[in-house]
DNA sequence: ATGCAACTTCAAGTCGACTTGAGGTCAAGG
DNA sequence: CCTTGACCTCAAGTCGACTTGAAGTTGCAT
């Protein structure tokens, strides 16, 4: 596969395929010329980054979960570690969800003088909620 | 209060405070000489401000739902379109977590040849999982 | 009255993850 | 053979949300 061909399969653009590569997540098969070319593996591979990415890991770390060889090299706690972390993330978002379900439906005039609104806000202050542990995705 | 003490009981960085106030997110009630002073409903502003951040907002969208006088003006289907994509999020993380918790206690030698970790890959690739709308968290 | 820690402004820097632009190369179709 | 469009490299730019630094001012305790 050439370059726009993973990027047409993979959703991932051609500049962040080179940039990925750059960083040393992804390595292309060869080069026929200059032209980068890649095997099947890439796939797997680019789903690999997009599933780490998306757990909240960087770059960075997801680059140091590939061994030298290319193979997943995984650590279980820092995965644990995670689980654990995605899963108080969880729990914060769906608190937040829940408020703002609410304070769409809510009749009160001034979501301040909602008292559902306020125990949400409260919570949110007492960093049951926020603030560090950051966004949810730009929609 | 002076900034100090706002920083001190809300955990926003006095370097923060200006900042929001730059962008018209926050006013101090006054000044003594140069310095801000803030009145106790600054508190509640920034809980709101802060909650809006982990729902996903931005600073600008944020602003925004603040009506000039301050009084939060609140788009009821902005809020509930936010709810629906917080749940969106939150099932995403969820299939995560549960794939992360997985591949932490999973036996096979290599993530890859595990059937329920390639499930959630390719859950991932195929779109369901990711990778638009992106991360979790900086633990 | 004086010293100084805490405030002020304004410009620039940082971080992560990319994207964009300029200028150059080249494989493949006509 | 020639064109051309897809690819290449490298540097710089962007975006959001702040932080940091330099240089200046000042409220307040002694």
């Amino acid at each position: 596969m050439d370059i726009a061909e993973v990027a047409r399969r993979s959703g991932v653009r051609a500049s962040t395929l080179r940039f990925y590569e750059e960083k040393g997540l992804i390595a292309a098969a060869g080069r026929r010329g200059l032209r980068r070319t890649y095997g099947p593996d890439i796939l797997e591979r680019l789903a690999l980054i997009s599933l780490g990415r998306t757990a909240g890991f960087t770059l960075d770390e997801i680059g140091q979960m590939f061994a030298p060889d290319g193979k997943p090299r995984i650590d279980r706690a820092r995965l644990a570690d995670k689980a654990k972390a995605l899963d108080r993330t969880i729990r914060r978002l769906g608190a937040i969800r829940d408020g703002l379900r609410h304070a769409a439906a809510c009749p009160a005039k001034n979501h301040l003088e909602c008292p559902t609104f306020r125990r949400l806000l409260d919570r949110a202050s007492t960093g049951a909620i926020g603030p560090r542990g950051k966004p949810a995705s730009r929609t």
